[in-house]
DNA sequence: GGATGATGTTTCCATATGGAAGTAATATGG
DNA sequence: CCATATTACTTCCATATGGAAACATCATCC
């Protein structure tokens, strides 16, 4: 048990250094193709993949781990460069759903691109196929 | 390639959902023993796990993967509490030192336990021992 | 069907953060 | 040795974030 729970707190603590680590990768990468933040990616990213290509403010949050408060601020700037749309709930007026434009649905490609293309470079150097998905799949559970 | 890089990008998209499942996760856990944040603890036990019990802010922001000015910030208050004190270095006049006072030595103690039993609870379920270790060696390859 | 509670979203405020600039001390190059 | 560059640290400022409160809408219960 002890033993065990040695091993978890270091998986934790390689966790929280790797994440940083590559938060910061990403960031810089993705930042200098289109001007987004590691946020406004994975948060496109996310409508994208959206059952019916939009998702609530709530949904987003949970998705994103942040606050709504921080979905509201976050959407209104990708509203206004025009990557951004807003859709109603037939049935229920509280609902703002997110949805991508034309020109986000282009942003968003290239984003995802740009982002592979990162997370290839990140396990390029000493990494087999096999570990890359034991990797995912690990973190998988986590999530 | 096309398919390792997939397996790539998602394994980064996991590594950055887990992060910030488990950062709440530890954050209030900490903060509800001795109102210390994750990163106050992650700073102390840091200290605590140094080559002769002293590291400079630098380095720690590094370990930490902050910036400079936020480690400045951050171990002001824990000077002020009595768990972090200063040591000169003997030929340097640049450097200060972070070191544990004695308070700072049973506060990480207590927050490296409690760090622990978080790190076990997030892995008690359905987490076999090698699991663990699998995960944690492959995120120290990031890191 | 009207009051109460719950839900989605936004706004406001206090706090946390990084980067640039400033300060102090050491290293380097002539 | 003196000027310049580099390094460690701090301070200042602009931005990002979460949580509480406000607001609008819907659901529930009597």
């Amino acid at each position: 048990m002890e033993t065990s729970s040695e091993s978890a707190a270091i998986a934790a603590l390689r966790l929280f250094q790797a994440g940083a680590r590559l938060e910061e990768k990403f960031a810089a990468g993705l930042g200098a193709v289109h001007g987004l933040s590691l946020k406004d990616a994975l948060l496109l990213m996310h409508v994208a993949d959206a059952e019916g290509g939009r998702l609530s403010r709530i949904e987003l949050a949970k998705l994103l781990a942040v606050s709504p408060s921080t979905v509201t601020r976050t959407t209104a700037p990708l509203e206004k460069r025009g990557f951004l749309g807003r859709e109603s709930h037939a049935h229920d007026a509280r609902f703002a759903y997110v949805v991508l434009t034309k020109a986000g649905q282009r942003a968003v490609a290239d984003a995802e691109a740009t982002f592979t293309r990162l997370a290839a470079d990140v396990f390029s150097d000493r990494w087999a196929a096999a570990e890359i998905e034991t990797l995912g799949s690990l973190l998988g559970r986590l999530a």
